[in-house]
DNA sequence: TTAACTATCTAAACAGATTATACACTTACC
DNA sequence: GGTAAGTGTATAATCTGTTTAGATAGTTAA
């Protein structure tokens, strides 16, 4: 993003956990999937997908499994694991009390 | 926070900026504040707010003066700049985009 | 006199994100 | 035949904001 470079941070294995949570998926797929989503002002760099999913295996949240790369480049898909929908379930949880009190702190009087 | 430490990064400066528009604070009465404000769920450590003030008024979004400290600890107040608002009123519009975007890409499909 | 609270401050470490770079294969166009 | 755009993965080095841990010091109440 031009300004205001952190605003995923924190939020990208969340948001990965909850792409994987639907189906199984690859990291440029799911790079675009958020870009898209993002409308501008989001942004994701690939080095932050794949350094995130590489902490995220370690971590027993996902696995992963070469897909077969019929004509094309190869691809390697992630799955999530039950460690890793439990996570998602708690950090949903979160995002949507933590976003209440955040709107409450930062637009405080300024309504 | 036991967990989720990562709920405020980013946001620190905007809160304080936020605080200050309302009135000129000081370091430990603007953690109360924030804590008071995170039912719970946000926290903050003095030393964030200290350095983040450091860095503020080193980008001329505050700036400081010495309290009289009449019987009581020595405080140190703040008080936002014309830039600081101008800031606090960009991040503002950020905060209200990003959350509504935010929010779409952590529910998904899991409403 | 001791504990709890008010109040400020800094150095060092940490974690997640970005920058920069590399590699490689496919499709479409000229 | 060449090349540009797009698809796809990967890592080292760096940056930034936060936390940890420590220091200092005054006040109030038990």
């Amino acid at each position: 993003m031009a300004h205001g470079g952190d605003i995923l941070r924190g939020h990208t294995e969340t948001i990965i956990l909850r792409i994987l949570s639907e189906g199984d998926s690859y990291g440029y797929e799911i790079s675009k999937n958020i870009i898209e989503g993002g409308e501008g002002v989001i942004d994701v760099k690939d080095a932050t997908i794949y350094t995130a999913f590489k902490r995220m295996e370690e971590d027993g949240l996902l696995t992963t499994y070469w897909g077969d790369g019929v004509g094309g480049a190869r691809r390697r898909y992630y799955k999530i694991t039950p460690k890793g929908r439990e996570l998602y379930a708690e950090k949903l949880a979160e995002w949507k009390k933590a976003s209440r009190i955040l709107d409450k702190l930062i637009v405080g009087g300024n309504k």
